[in-house]
DNA sequence: CTTGACCTTACCATCATTGGAAGGTTTATA
DNA sequence: TATAAACCTTCCAATGATGGTAAGGTCAAG
């Protein structure tokens, strides 16, 4: 199998098989005599597995380790575990400051007339002057 | 005011600073003759309507709007909303995405042991075997 | 034997930010 | 006054994950 047939058969990206393989979380195949790379269903496996991972976000770093995990067949589901759990964590985070965004945003957007005339709290808002929470 | 007095007075960092010069953001200051920036309280003013733009999500490019929109004593109400409204979808877009996650990690994590036993869920996903979802 | 679809490597770009190197200037202190 | 510390300057590189492109080699079908 080629790099393209391994890209669909994984949903990842030749360019980025190639780029996993260059980082060292996948692990070079082997090559035709014209220097093809040659995939079978092991790597395909492989590459569906980093494909899901990146997919909930995980990093290329943890999805390393979660290979490695995976690939390790005496592990602790333990450790899995804490990686899953610092990851929710670190998505919550991110999640509490987009929303904190959204609120203020949503907030000067509800105080902007949103016409033609030129007086905007959003604007006035960057501006650094403070905007009346009153009813709110 | 030198680059790091307007940096402290401002939030935003003196390599910051330099950078949005460089890429056209803010206007370049004038210089003393030793070629060191110099700040006055109208620099400081766009660079903390910069720092607070930034710091609710929007992008440097979208930022530049929002800033010549600012300048623009003339301009409508409307256009700035758009933006607003328009990077508030991108936001929830977002932050759906990651709950999306949040949810099946959330999920895993909650069948799985985390226990000194190698038997784990997360990796079962992972590796592509169906989790039964049953009892939620 | 040509054409087109594949593959190869090697760069460059993105986005916003940080870091460092190598050198010049200003200020404070010994 | 000498010197050290704390500034400032420009330039170059790296981050993370991915897309793009260019220049070239290979393979299968027509």
């Amino acid at each position: 199998m080629n790099i393209g047939q391994a890209s669909s058969a994984s949903g990842v990206s030749a360019k980025m098989i190639r780029y996993y393989e260059s980082i060292g979380l996948i692990r070079a195949p082997s090559r035709t005599e014209s220097n093809y790379r040659v995939y079978g269903s092991d790597e395909v496996h492989v590459l569906r597995f980093v494909k899901r991972a990146r997919t909930l976000g995980f990093s290329v770093e943890e999805t390393a380790t979660l290979l490695s995990l995976w690939q390790d067949k005496s592990r602790a589901s333990a450790e899995v575990k804490d990686i899953a759990t610092g990851h929710i964590a670190a998505l919550e985070t991110k999640i509490n400051e987009l929303q904190g965004m959204v609120n203020t945003l949503t907030h000067l957007a509800h105080c902007c007339g949103g016409d033609n005339r030129p007086d905007c709290p959003i604007l006035d808002d960057l501006a650094g002057e403070t905007i009346s929470m009153k009813g709110h």
